[in-house]
DNA sequence: TAATCCTTTCTTTTT
DNA sequence: GAAAGGATTA
């Protein structure tokens, strides 16, 4: 008889699923099937032992891949998986503080901080504190703490090390922020790990409760856990030796975020681990893996392993030599049409790679230009745009009164004339008097606040007041409705600058985003929305559907597969990065980095690089990376090589900046005469629009643009609101500042 | 005292 | 080329 869980599998893989009671080390090389692995050892284990779901834990670093996981095992056993316990460390992490806050005194409605609310925190500490921001970047200072945490350093641990001045700062700081966090009841990335352990290593009956219900645990992508996360797998396991970690230290690439490889060599001692290798690759073809291990088999130390693929193929490693980013970034997209063309792929099967966000920007000008379907993950992440992060601030104010990072953060936006000064006093007040900072705005004047501020103030406070009041009972898209209604924030960003209307239809994407999770989850509130959105990733919303070219660093690449892989700026300075020459351990780092960025394609792999590379504004020559040279020359084949003798003319923008916009010649661009390569000439991209003042210079029939519908015929118009009938969204009614939503298409 | 404009600084990667 | 700090204006 068929068996779907175990069939499938090869010997190896199945070595690994059978091998249920006892540590187990896997290492699975790239393309090897660990995810198969993970899955299918789960359904496998529910079976044999007769298990509930909710009986093993397995543990993964992306909503994503912990989703794709809970489809596969529905699959495998033919049950609801979507209790299965199958999620990240910081979620799990969440789950557990959740489940008991006041173990560590922390109240149910407590904040999450991400980086960026954390740095913010950090700089204002720094700044109370006189210390000097231009010395110490609070960015770093953030960072040393962070690391410390997550080796599970205390400040006070900390101070006892502090033998520099830039520790000394840390220490200080690191006091502070702990304190603030506990102030603003909020906790931070780290504490997501570090908490848990805590509440279980004071509470053992908390902690044996958790070791009844998971009685096996699986941890994929093991070489980029960190110590904490090992702490916290090591307190869950107990004398339970039912643990499979899953990992490859060839694709460890975030020693950087505090990661250690020796986790897995640790883990096979301490446990007495069997070891299972995956060395069959199932995804790319010899001349693509065989390239991989050249790079990766000059860092010593490494676990042994040989990864071989009966995938043979003649396609070489096409290398693009380009004059500039900008043209290298037109190479990319050219070649990608012509793939498409030839070898009858889509757009799906292509992704193009690149070490630092900032480089995103010249491939997304080509995919534009050259009409190419693309999606760029992470860099500027939805989350975590301005717009977002206020509305989002908000909310967390009003569901946490006492978070003064939200508060700091709102307290201004719209203008309400509170400065610096102004929102000490309240601040002051609000310690002072050990109140949250909405019942301090609230009773601004006791603040001392006077006029037209103090008369903000207090609507601000009272607006606050009535919602937090109802964040149990109001659904939470009425929540947000009500508050960007009743803080003008329409208005306020509409005339905010020229992408007004890009920044007002990100805001309606994230009143939808609320629907969406509405709909799903009909009997949760506004503040479980918060927790959804601070552990999201930028893969977790890949979705499947739609066809487009994926734009991502190659970190966020890892544990994905495309058919054709663009690996674009491969130069000296940024593979590997400038700032890990001086370090042999991050060197080997960025070696696994390109190792990770090569193994991701399938069938056809292509290294792009500039000659000339733009950084700090300015042009400066540069050279391939060091890493190419060490592929074998018989595997590469030289697809595009650009001169940079002849300068032409300056390269247009599609986008100038709505300040400073004026034409500043800069260094001439490098264009060369002969080139192949065409830059098309785009008379627009969108619709030629106009602004309208009032409600009054639209009438019906017009066509109109609004920044989330698209275009529209206008069908009917009152005085305070116009309908109009989109292609995607059909009749539509638009109220408000209809002035500041739509725009009129000049034909 | 807040908002605006101009100058300086700085860019790795992210759950 | 953007974001953030500092000086200037209102």
């Amino acid at each position: 008889m068929s068996d779907k869980i175990l069939d499938t599998l090869n010997d190896k893989q199945r070595e690994a699923v059978e091998y249920i009671d006892g540590a187990l080390l896997v290492l699975a090389g790239a393309g090897s099937g660990k995810t198969r692995v993970i899955t299918h050892r789960f359904a496998h284990i529910l079976r044999e032992k007769h298990l509930h779901m909710r009986n093993i834990l397995a543990v993964t670093f992306t909503n994503k891949a912990a989703n794709e996981m809970k489809e596969r095992i529905a699959y495998l056993t033919g049950r609801d998986a979507f209790k299965a316990w199958v999620r990240t460390f910081h979620s799990t992490g969440l789950l557990i503080i959740r489940d008991n806050p006041e173990l560590i005194g922390y109240p149910s409605n407590f904040s999450i901080y991400d980086d960026t609310d954390s740095k913010n925190l950090v700089k204002t500490i720094m700044k109370d504190l006189n210390f000097d921001i231009n010395t110490f970047a609070p960015a770093s200072v953030y960072g040393a703490i962070s690391r410390a945490k997550d080796l599970l350093i205390s400040a006070g641990e900390y101070e006892l090390e502090a033998n520099s001045e830039f520790k000394e700062v840390v220490s200080k700081t690191f006091f502070a922020y702990e304190d603030n966090l506990r102030k603003n009841r909020a906790v931070d990335f780290a504490d997501l790990i570090a908490l848990p352990i805590r509440m279980f290593r004071e509470n053992p009956d908390f902690l044996d409760k958790y070791r009844s219900i998971w009685k096996y645990i699986m941890v994929d992508e093991f070489q980029d856990t960190n110590k904490s996360q090992y702490e916290l797998l090591k307190l869950i396991i107990g004398d339970n030796n039912n643990i499979c970690v899953v990992g490859d230290d060839d694709q460890s690439i975030y020693g950087w975020r505090g990661a250690v490889i020796d986790n897995i060599y640790d883990f096979e001692k301490r446990y007495n681990a069997k070891v299972i290798p995956l060395e069959q690759n199932y995804r790319s073809t010899n001349i693509i893996l065989e390239s991989a291990n050249e790079i990766v088999q000059k860092i010593p130390d490494r676990m042994s392993k040989r990864l071989w693929t009966e995938r043979v193929s003649e396609d070489k490693i096409g290398v693009m030599e380009c004059a500039d980013s900008f043209r290298e970034a037109y190479a990319i997209a050219n070649k990608i049409k012509e793939e498409i063309e030839q070898n009858n792929y889509s757009y799906k099967d292509f992704a193009v790679f690149y070490r630092t966000n900032a480089q995103s920007r010249h491939l997304e000008e080509a995919m534009r230009r050259l009409n190419i379907p693309y999606m760029i993950f992470g860099g500027q992440k939805f989350y975590e745009r301005k717009e977002i992060k206020d509305i989002l601030a908000y909310i967390k104010l009003i569901v946490n009164p006492y978070d003064f990072t939200s508060f700091e953060r709102i307290i201004n936006v719209p203008s309400r004339k509170i400065g610096d000064i102004t929102q000490k006093r309240i601040t002051g007040y609000a310690l002072s008097k050990g109140i949250s900072y909405i019942e301090a705005i609230t009773d601004a004047k006791s603040a001392g606040l006077k006029g037209g501020v103090l008369e903000n103030a207090v609507n601000l406070g009272e607006i606050l007041f009535e919602l937090n009041q109802s964040v149990e009972n109001l659904s939470p898209t009425n929540f947000v409705k009500i508050l960007i209604d009743a803080v003008r924030f329409k208005d306020y960003i509409s005339g905010y600058d020229s992408d007004g209307l890009d920044r007002w239809s990100n805001v309606e994407e994230l009143i939808n985003s609320i629907r969406i999770f509405e709909t799903i989850n009909p009997e949760l509130n506004i503040a479980d929305f918060l927790n959804e959105v601070s552990l999201q990733s930028s893969i977790d919303d890949m979705e499947n559907e739609r066809d487009y070219v994926s734009l991502m660093t190659i970190h966020n690449a890892k544990g994905l597969e495309f058919g054709v892989v663009f690996v674009s700026g491969v130069v000296n300075g940024l593979i590997p990065h400038s700032s890990s020459i001086n370090s042999i351990k991050e060197m080997n780092e960025e070696r696994r980095l390109f190792y990770v960025a090569i193994t991701r394609a399938k069938d056809k792999l292509y290294l792009s690089y500039p000659l000339v590379k733009m950084s700090y504004g300015e042009n400066s020559d540069v050279e391939a990376s060091e890493f190419l040279a060490e592929i074998p020359e018989q595997y590469i084949e030289m697809t595009v090589k650009e001169k940079t003798e002849f300068y032409a003319y300056d390269k247009p923008s599609v986008k100038t900046s709505s300040r400073n916009s004026f034409y500043k010649p800069k260094r001439e661009t490098k264009i060369p005469v002969s080139q192949k390569i065409e830059i098309p000439v785009i008379t627009s991209d969108r619709a030629k629009t106009a602004k309208i003042s009032s409600i009054k210079d639209i009438s019906v029939g017009d066509k109109v643009i609004h920044g989330v519908f698209g275009i529209g015929k206008v069908e009917f118009v009152s005085e305070k609101m116009i309908q109009a009938k989109f292609e995607d969204y059909g009749l539509q009614q638009i109220g408000g500042n209809v002035a500041l939503s739509i725009q009129k298409v000049v034909e």
